[in-house]
DNA sequence: ACCATAACTTGACATCGTGTCAATTTACAC
DNA sequence: GTGTAAATTGACACGATGTCAAGTTATGGT
């Protein structure tokens, strides 16, 4: 059939995803291989390097989840509730892609492509952010001793996947406690009164 | 001289802080050894791993600069003059530990000792935010809607190396715009009123 | 001065994972 | 059937960690 390639590249890019997903330290290529039932080498007949690999099952998973639809609906609302809602679009989205994010932001120390895309994905999540602040802004909500500029960066910062992975791996906070504290912390930080 | 041996270990140390605190991505241990001005295998006659090297380093830079004497200085205070001086201590440290601190944060994603090392220093910084977190509540300062241990996972999480890096790297905060925004942050966030 | 010992050097080697290459097989399309 | 694209097989280069054994240097004790 015409999708023969596209077949075997979807299920490394599963097989990629899956393995990562479950948490395993140190996937080798020759496992992910392994994991969709093809040669190691039919992996480098996709993908020029392992990084590669991990660049396009990141953006596989944004594609098969629906981030950008997931964060966009947050825009339905305005000031407060879009920000609650903004983080909690997010909040939700964490532990789905926790074990692929942890592998591309591991691999970003020693290769450039893959910290480009880190920053590609980091970006947009500064977009939704930034937007957040600003109708904080519009509907006056916002404290004025803070700028668009640092309050987009502090909530940025906040909800970022290391301060996910400190309060609930390290600290062992429930998903729910963390975007209950998340929101709660984010108005103490952002909203005036 | 009778401390010929302690001598090439101090060198061989102080060899790997440099290296690590300029910044060098991907730090070999023949790096080390040439910075050093030895042979690769005296390192390994010193150091087992290089997992193990990076954990004595750490040691050596908290022995040099005394973080545990910084730290105890903000004791003298109490309730959010203690916060203050506590996030001033931690704060003016962490660019000093940055280099070798991220080493040690991504050879512990491999290396269970690092991991141990790792958590064993965030240990000692856990327990510096609950004494600054108890000295709130004792003074009433403390936020009545937040408990102690989630004020200081809290606090502990604001102050991780990973937002200072966010913050600095990422965004271009200064150092002093950082400090001045992490201790308004945490006022916010975790004191009354 | 001589010897014993510990520290260091030298150079070779094992291992592991990534990435490359060439020859071959499979399978589908025309 | 024949040609073409995809996948397999097995070998290899490379770079980094870590090991090993033999030789060298320096030091300290008698």
């Amino acid at each position: 059939m015409s999708s023969a390639e596209s077949d075997t590249r979807t299920r490394i890019l599963q097989a990629a995803w899956r393995l990562l997903e479950e948490g395993a330290a140190g996937v080798r290529m020759s496992d992910i291989a392994k994991a969709a039932g093809v040669s190691r080498q039919a992996v480098y007949l996709h993908f020029p390097t392992r990084a590669n690999l991990l660049i396009d099952t990141t953006r596989y998973v944004d594609e098969v989840k629906n981030i950008d639809d997931r964060l966009a609906a947050s825009r339905a609302a305005a000031g407060i509730d879009r920000l609650d809602a903004f983080i909690q679009a997010w909040g939700d989205y964490i532990p789905e892609i926790y074990g692929i994010s942890k592998a591309l932001l591991a691999i970003q120390e020693t290769d450039v492509d893959a910290a480009e895309a880190w920053r590609d994905r980091m970006r947009a999540l500064m977009h939704g952010c930034a937007a957040a602040v600003r109708s904080l802004e519009e509907t006056g909500q916002l404290r004025p001793d803070l700028s668009v500029g640092d309050a987009s960066d502090l909530l940025w910062t906040l909800l970022s996947v290391r301060n996910w992975e400190h309060l609930r791996q390290d600290r062992g906070w429930s998903q729910e406690h963390y975007l209950d504290r998340t929101k709660w912390l984010a108005q103490r930080m952002l909203v005036a009164g």
